[in-house]
DNA sequence: GCATGGCCGTGCATGATTGCACGTCGGACG
DNA sequence: CGTCCGACGTGCAATCATGCACGGCCATGC
């Protein structure tokens, strides 16, 4: 039967890389751990690292494992700190969830107000576009564009959430903006990996611009705020987002593009963490249309 | 720091109640699992059991415990079978559920059949009217009347889901049948508890039927239709287990219900999973009116 | 090319954990 | 009311895991 603990050594050893650096931060000898992993392979049946120059790196096997034994050290930890009572205080991790568009320009530069009203507060601000698992503790608190219906997630409204067409002046003063849908479909856009066609400024770029018109796609959002403000085309975002970049110009003004709202979500089981209520909080305060949901 | 081996000590402790028993299913000394368990409670700082003649029983922190364990338990165990290949054989545990209607008029009846093509299979058929959490591995299969959005879980259509208005005939017999909505809210009614506010039935009730002659409210389905057979009143059951027991009468047939669809859902997780393949192919197969989705 | 530093694997002493035997306690049943 | 049975806790011995010291290996830097 496999021990559970093995999965600590296994994880220390993903993250720090070698059986020495593991065993530094757990606090035992390196043999421990070269002992607890083999043991760990010879349970499992499978190799889980690929020995490489400069550490352990995850074979394929070792990517799935890495998946479970993250979620059973998150468990572990949250049940730590509920029956200490450490969830009590505003102190310790936070992870926090959003689009890397929302976190690069909305949160980051705002978190420090956060930090200062809660200093032991240790906020992980995960940038990720592809939906975290809140229910498998993969974060603590997400930003979401549609309020889920699952009853075990709370949902707090942050703010209507508008979309926009922007161009660069350099773009701009190169082709001129568009007159209209029908003009558009002859410029260049900036647009998002097919993997995230589902999103509203997906959606909006399926329907009304041929694929072949679309010069650049990006998975972050970043990115594409970047090229579209360096004049590399034409680009749908988040009139939130655009707000923060002045080298954006919003073009075709009646385009009919998707309306949206922002909720801040977390899990019913953290609904007494002092950590998350702070946290919810704060997003409910940075967005001066909250109202309550 | 915490063991966390220690939470499987823990767990046998509270499923066979004693020490002794404890250490019979782990295959070690009964003392072994005191020594584990004080420890445990050492470490936590709180007792988490109560002992009672006939056994050790959870506290209220052990209930908090419990919930965290198990949700560890079931990530270890999901990572064994993925890693070890037992996925891919159509054996083992599956853990499905459903409203307890459902499962006992729909579900139950037919599991023989799913028994029998995959005999190495074991259904944990769990009736439970509050959603529980698939994301969290609280089930790996779960009947839903409405299609989650999150992108971590993948969905079936398995049919329409209408409602109807139903009585037994002692009740009609001594009452008669409602004439319409204004002769409706004179009737005695059966409905879900407050809880269950938000199921189909439940909102329709608080709209039309005045509190004050809902004369019997119960969190199980399989009860109110017992009661509604037996003639205590008139109820709102889902069509599909309405046709289950022939002594419930369609009332009101014109009646404006709500309308939904069944879904089964899974975690992408466990797409891969022979087993949970198999009983969401012969879900689908259940149900005639079954559409791709 | 050689020295150095870090890392991993192997043998041996140590320390911790486990298992066993025994004592005590509480409840059940005659 | 006494006895028996099962369960939990304590002392001791064995076992197992751990830590340490050493050697081989690779990479980097001089």
């Amino acid at each position: 039967m496999l021990q559970w603990d093995d999965l600590r050594y296994f994880l220390a050893v993903h993250r720090h890389g070698t059986h020495a650096a593991a065993g530094r931060a757990l606090r035992v000898a390196p043999t421990t751990i070269g002992r607890r992993l083999a043991a760990l392979e010879e349970a499992l049946g499978v190799k889980l690292f690929q020995r490489t120059p400069g550490g352990l790196v995850l074979g394929e096997n070792g990517q799935v494992l890495r998946a479970h034994a993250e979620r059973v050290e998150a468990e572990v930890f949250a049940s730590e700190r509920e029956l200490t009572g450490a969830d009590r205080r505003v102190s310790g991790p936070v992870r926090l969830t959003a689009g890397d568009g929302m976190a690069t320009h909305l949160l980051a530069p705002r978190l420090t107000e956060l930090q200062q009203a809660h200093p032991e507060l240790r906020v992980e601000l995960r940038a990720d576009n592809l939906a975290v698992d809140l229910s498998r503790r993969e974060a603590d608190v997400a930003l979401r564009l549609f309020r889920p219906r699952e009853q075990s997630l709370i949902t707090r409204r942050l703010a209507p959430f508008t979309f926009g067409i922007y161009g660069g002046e350099p773009y701009l003063a190169r082709r001129g903006r568009p007159s209209g849908m029908k003009d558009a479909a002859r410029h260049d856009w900036l647009g998002p990996e097919s993997a995230q066609d589902g999103t509203p400024p997906g959606q909006w770029l399926r329907r009304h611009i041929p694929a072949s018109r679309i010069a650049l796609r990006s998975s972050a959002t970043t990115v594409l705020m970047s090229a579209c403000a360096a004049g590399q085309g034409l680009a749908v975002f988040p009139e939130l987002l655009a707000a923060c970049d002045a080298r954006l110009v919003p073009v075709l003004p009646r385009a009919a593009l998707p309306t949206r709202e922002l909720w801040a979500v977390t899990h019913q089981d953290l609904r007494h963490s002092a950590r998350v209520a702070a946290v919810m909080d704060w997003l409910v305060r940075l967005f001066p249309a909250a109202r309550p949901a």
